[in-house]
RNA sequence: GGGAGCAUAGCUCAGCUGGGAGAGCGCCUGCCUUACAAGCAGGAUGUCAUAGGUUCGAUCCCUAUUGUUCCCACCA
């Protein structure tokens, strides 16, 4: 019995077994072939700091049922895994971790000592991450792995700043940027977290020289007034018209600032005169350039104020603040405090409150790159889904300032710029310099810093693909298809992706941007090491199994929506896999001996009509053949959770609850020719079912696959002889079923749900009448036409599964015992004799809620039909489905009321 | 200050271009029926946030309102 599943659904006995045997075998490996269409995909590649959380899982899962499906479909898929250096935050735990264990700070060890630690940092975390997308399921090409900072991708950055140095598009400039004052880097605008606080204003008076009143200003930074180089008020402003030209005295250092006029203050805000402090505040710093102002520095880099602070020098900027506070007031200048909302600025990786601050840094000037990526979406070449997306992605690149990419950290892309020790060359090449190419000298030093992590992120895409090199893979697998993504890091790095790849390639660098939500824990909060509400995905998997996991995170979403995590949902996915499991178990231990396989196989080899396939065997058939289409539909449309939906629809409630119930009989029976057509039918659904639920659920449907008899996967349910040439195979290689027209059957569909409402109808009365299920139930069928021939072509299927021992059939109700229960569907009354059993009250009741509702239906209805407009404008085929219906209700609705005044006269 | 999402059964959420409201979990009743109790059969439950509008017809489209979540933002 070596072909026979386990008992018990065990994933654990399987999955890691089946991911090694695909991964050795090369299943995932794609190999460029002309013949074939590419699809490609770039995973997001999780960064080496830590390990896979549920957002990692919910993402791959995504991506892995896309590749999964186009690899069935005929496509070469190729999906590139790989990871990322993550700069600033590898480079922070690592320094934590060097302070912790041996309580060094990084610059202890010197520069070259610390990356030998982050590398070796690297190979631990990124080998233990890589472990765990295995275990997820990932069909990814593990040979084409990639790191942001190995030898490609270093050169692909290398080439990319170059090149866009050389154009003009990367400069150094002496600016005001974010400055995080825990993690000493400067940072980008994106990585700036913004959020309102309760802050307060305080008015401070700066004297006016030679006595008189001065001005107030208003300010939520008060200790950057050692930085003040003037007061700012509006030309309009009639306030303080005499005062611009004059000067003010800033208090406490004594310091005579002029007075100007600008158009940035705003007269209805505050005192309508502003402290301008060019150093340190980005508005200021505009004011200033407008002005010729000078832009003193007050606060070092560690945010400690400097000597202009004078005795509050070496002080914390909040110190200084309280301090400083404290002696204004003692001394008068400061008038009112006043609470307010500010927005304030902190650092995305420790929180800490970013500091603007004048520094030399590298910028991409962003204007000319934004263009082209903004085109491209306006003129849907690039889309998103959902296609919301696309204003946030608008909004960020047409509201886009220059971005600063240098980094006072180690662990990164050095910056390939070099300057000469005695001239003071600048070289920014390909190749580090030999001698200064001005002065001939060779004192040369590289740039001290490396360059934001998202730099190398921008160019993930292509530099996964060999770019700057000419290769092959690039050719034929670039552009890629997707970008699977979460809305967060939209800014961080899809717009980058795509400027880039139109200013590298000359091409988008994908086609879709597919943008999910965040997984949040059950209450939705997000997950966070801080609240401990994270869910190791692993963990689950170790309880529940992969595929439980993946389908729980595929069911019950919709895109771009967030998704809570939450347990019963993996349960509930666990219970699917188990039914699947079970179900084909059953297949398996009724397909006989392996003559009696091949008997049943055979069949595949006849036309259609040949096979003897009955009506149940037809409905099953057509029910998968539109599922087929279906589903094929939904992945096309990203509608993955739909799909999912709709292959679990039909392995349970179609194949599990009535397929395999219909066709027991025959299994049991002891007609070998009917014993093997459903023997047949039942694995060739089967097979395909397996099919479409593998992208979702990968590890048990090549399970089962791999227990299907080998005659099984060579034949086809298409109706004409085109059938699979190939040999056996994993499921993952196997081909996607094809919509077949043919197999349509709509009479047998008809007839077997006719049976079918029958049967429900039977065993509702059961239920109602409390009647034991295993008590043998007599039927009188009142009936005619076509419903009538129907009933009797299924016969048998009523006996089974609504337990009647016998079925008769009646031409009028005289002939009806009295003690009876009834049902009506549509043309047919169903009559059970009950004798002692019959509880007539209930029975009134019962019929009369039926009598009820249908009467509501037909109330409903009639309103419709009597609206003139209705008939007028509605489609005629609408008005005809109405009609229908409503004649179809009025009959029932006739018998039910008979049956009911016949019962009520028993009750009296 | 600007923008977006969400509001549907007790809970978590689906609902594809407007034409009789769905799933899972939970709940009630009855079942260990030879694939499956991680199961089977039957059942109950919703002014589809509110108010208008468009339409023959609105959970779905438009407007406003309320509640809620999120994103963006250099206004002292």
């Amino acid at each position: 019995m070596e072909n026979i599943l386990a008992k018990n659904y065990a994933p654990k006995e399987f999955e890691d077994r089946l991911y090694e045997s695909w991964e050795e075998s090369g299943a995932f490996g794609a190999i460029v072939d002309q013949d074939k269409k590419p699809y490609t995909i770039v995973m997001p590649p999780p960064n080496i700091t830590g390990q896979l959380h549920m957002g990692h899982a919910f993402d791959h899962t995504l991506q892995d049922v896309l590749i999964r499906w186009k690899r069935m479909m005929g496509y070469n898929a190729l999906w590139i895994p790989g990871s990322d250096h993550a700069s600033i935050a590898t480079e922070v735990k690592v320094a934590d971790k060097i302070r912790e264990e041996e309580g060094k700070t990084k610059e202890d060890l010197g520069r070259e000592e610390f990356l030998r630690r982050a590398w070796e940092w690297k190979d631990t975390y990124g080998g233990k991450i890589t472990r765990q997308i295995r275990r997820l399921g990932n069909s990814c090409d593990w040979s084409r792995e990639r790191f942001t900072m190995d030898a490609g991708c270093n050169a692909a950055v290398t080439e990319s700043f170059v090149r866009l140095y050389e154009k003009g598009l990367i400069y150094r400039g002496n600016r005001l940027i974010n400055w995080c004052p825990s993690c000493g880097t400067s940072l980008s605008d994106a990585e700036v977290e913004h959020e309102e606080k309760t802050g307060k204003y305080y008015y401070i008076n700066y004297p006016a020289v030679g006595g008189g009143s001065g001005i107030v200003v208003a300010t939520s930074r008060p200790e950057t007034m050692f930085g003040d180089t003037a007061v700012a008020v509006h030309p309009d402003d009639e306030r303080y018209k005499d005062f611009v030209g004059k000067k003010v005295i800033l208090p406490i250092v004594n310091i005579e600032i002029p007075v100007i006029a600008d158009e940035y203050p705003d007269p209805e805000k505050g005192t309508g005169a502003v402290k301008i402090t060019p150093a340190h505040d980005p508005n200021d710093f505009e004011v200033g350039e407008r002005h010729q102002l000078g832009k003193p520095t007050c606060i070092n880099l560690d945010a400690t104020m400097n000597a202009l602070a004078g005795k509050y020098e070496g002080l914390d900027r909040y110190a200084c603040r309280k301090a400083l506070l404290k002696e204004l007031d003692e001394k008068g200048y400061l008038i009112k405090t006043e609470d307010k909302e500010i927005a304030i600025g902190a650092c995305y990786r420790c929180d800490t409150v970013i500091e603007p601050m004048l520094s030399d840094q590298w910028f991409v000037s962003m204007h000319e790159l934004a263009e082209p990526a903004i085109e491209k979406a306006l003129s849907k070449e690039l889309q998103h889904i959902p296609d919301r997306f696309e204003k946030t992605y608008l909004h960020w690149l047409t509201n886009i300032r220059d971005w600063c990419i240098s980094r006072q950290l180690w662990w990164g892309h050095r910056i390939p710029a070099y300057y000469c020790q005695d001239c003071g060359e600048i070289v920014v090449a390909r190749v580090a310099p030999v001698i200064c190419p001005r002065c001939g000298s060779s004192r040369i030093k590289q740039d001290e810093d490396v360059l934001d992590t998202w730099f190398s992120s921008a160019l993930w895409p292509f530099s996964t693909l060999g770019w700057p090199e000419k290769t092959e893979d690039l050719d034929y697998f670039y552009p890629t298809d997707v970008l699977v993504t979460g809305y967060d890091i939209i800014f961080f790095w899809v717009v980058r992706m795509v400027f880039s790849g139109l200013e590298m390639t000359g091409e988008l660098p994908f086609k879709y941007v597919y943008v999910h939500g965040l997984v949040r824990d059950a209450e939705g909060r997000k997950m966070s090491k801080s609240l401990g509400n994270g869910v190791d995905p692993i963990e689950v998997i170790d309880q529940y199994g992969a595929d439980a996991l993946r389908f729980m995170l595929m069911t019950g979403v919709s895109p771009g929506n967030d998704l809570k995590f939450q347990i019963d949902k993996v349960e509930a996915s666990r219970n699917f896999a188990n039914k699947l499991w079970n179900a084909s178990r059953f297949v398996l231990m009724t397909l006989g001996d392996d003559a009696e396989i091949l008997a049943a196989m055979s069949l595949g080899n006849l036309p259609m009509a040949e096979r003897g396939l009955l009506d149940e065997d037809k409905w099953m058939l057509s029910q998968l053949n539109c599922c087929v289409q279906e589903i094929t539909t939904n992945l096309e449309k990203f509608d993955l959770s739909l799909a999912a939906q709709k292959i679990y629809e039909l392995i349970w409630n179609t194949y599990c609850d009535w397929y395999i119930e219909l066709v027991k009989a025959r299994l049991y029976g002891s007609d070998e020719k009917d014993k093997a057509v459903a023997r047949y039918n039942l694995v060739i659904v089967l097979k395909d079912m397996l099919k479409m639920l593998h992208p979702f659920m990968p590890f048990i449907t090549e399970e089962i696959w791999s227990y299907l008899p080998k005659a099984v996967s060579t034949i086809s349910i298409e109706s004409n002889e085109a059938q699979e040439n190939r040999k056996i195979d994993f499921l993952m290689r196997s081909q996607w079923p094809i919509y077949d027209a043919a197999l349509a059957f709509p009479e047998e569909t008809s007839k077997t749900e006719l049976i079918m409402d029958m049967i429900r109808a039977i065993r509702n009365v059961r239920a109602e009448a409390e009647a034991a299920p295993s008590k043998k139930l007599k039927l009188m069928i009142l009936s005619s036409g076509k419903e009538l021939a129907f009933i009797q072509s299924g016969e048998r299927h009523i006996k089974n599964l609504a337990n009647i021992i016998e079925i008769s059939y009646i031409q009028d109700k005289s002939q009806l015992p009295d003690e009876v229960m009834s049902s009506v569907i549509s043309n047919v009354e169903l009559f059970i004799p009950l004798d002692d059993l019959l509880d007539y009250q209930a029975e009134f009741e019962r019929l009369s809620r039926e009598s009820n509702k249908m009467k509501v239906e037909i109330q409903r209805i009639q309103d419709k039909l009597a609206n003139q407009g209705f008939l007028a404008k509605a489609p005629a085929a609408i008005v005809e489905e109405e009609k229908a219906k409503c004649s179809n209700y009025e009959e029932m609705l006739a018998k039910i009321s008979e049956r009911l005044t016949m019962v009520g006269k028993k009750l009296v």
